[in-house]
DNA sequence: ACGCCCGCCTGTAAGC
DNA sequence: TGCTTACAGGCGGGCG
């Protein structure tokens, strides 16, 4: 589910949503989600406190509360954050907490409102973080391309000292924040160059391209709220589904023709990953 | 030394 | 139909 757009769509209306809400009641379960979190700590640290804001670096969320403490988020593969507004009706989307699978964190708010984490994986994370720094120390997070890209001359020279291929830089986490295998995909389609492109064989017409549909991928995927695929694991705070899918140009349209040149979209296993291309625009 | 692959989980879907 | 296998957007650890 969970790359930078989709996270970002989620920050911005966690933003709408609980900001000056303060924690009425907090329930955790404990797993390996919480790491060595115990969730009677975790409910004593923010009982009282309230949300001051809602931040994202790469596919952290990070909600921070008033006595400086912060909650980070990390999704995984299948975490979802849910919102259910104070007057909640209950209905088929609304089932008994006791009903919903996978339920990891309840955070009641004093308005009745409340947020929870679910996953079904539970490869996410929950973290306490004391400050916004410790993040960075924790998980070594290179630059966030929406909230603070680097110069392009910067990310030219990085680019063309590196040994691995282009979809695997693009996915490390510790050079770029937020991409994943999705928007690698889209961003080298956008650039029009072959996932296993060696770096140091681009042009600097070639290394702008790239850099450039970084940010033009990103943004109009935030601009659909994310994507939403056939197993419809991403959903918002509010339980809907994403658009972005539908913009895709080759995630998940193996052997349809290609959008550009009526090539045909390949799909292949690259890196140990699903990997879509178009050979025939992508070199 | 570092790039890369496995395994961690559960759910779903395809394949036989 | 039902069992088995493969695969899924995450990452860290360990291996070659």
């Amino acid at each position: 589910m969970p790359e930078l757009p989709e996270v970002e769509t989620l920050r911005r209306q966690l933003e709408k949503e609980v900001i000056k809400k303060t924690v009425a009641d907090l329930e955790a379960k404990s797993s390996r989600v919480l790491k060595r979190l115990h969730p009677q700590s975790l409910s004593k640290e923010l009982l009282k406190k309230t949300i001051e804001q809602v931040t994202r670096k790469g596919k952290y969320i990070i909600i921070g509360f008033n006595n400086s403490l912060c909650l980070a988020i990390h999704l995984g593969m299948s975490g979802q954050i849910l919102f259910t507004p104070k007057k909640s009706t209950r209905g088929k989307n609304n089932p008994p907490e006791e009903k919903i699978p996978h339920l990891y964190l309840t955070m009641r708010f004093t308005d009745g409102s409340a947020l929870r984490y679910v996953d079904p994986r539970t490869f996410g994370q929950i973290l306490l973080l004391k400050d916004l720094a410790e993040l960075q120390e924790l998980t070594e997070l290179g630059f966030d391309p929406l909230e603070a890209a680097i110069p392009w001359v910067e990310f030219a020279s990085y680019l063309v000292n590196q040994k691995s291929s282009l979809k695997a830089i693009l996915t490390n986490q510790s050079f770029i924040a937020g991409i994943g295998n999705i928007y690698a995909d889209e961003i080298l389609f956008a650039a029009g160059l072959r996932p296993d492109r060696d770096p140091k064989s681009l042009s600097t017409q070639e290394i702008r391209r790239l850099y450039r549909s970084i940010g033009e991928v990103l943004t109009e995927a935030v601009k659909h709220r994310g994507s939403t695929l056939a197993d419809k694991s991403y959903v918002d705070i509010y339980g809907n589904y994403g658009e972005y899918q539908q913009y895709h140009n080759v995630y998940a349209r193996e052997a349809m023709s290609c959008k550009r040149c009526r090539g045909t979209v390949q799909k292949i296993k690259y890196q140990g990953r699903s990997t879509y291309f178009c050979p025939l625009c992508q070199r």
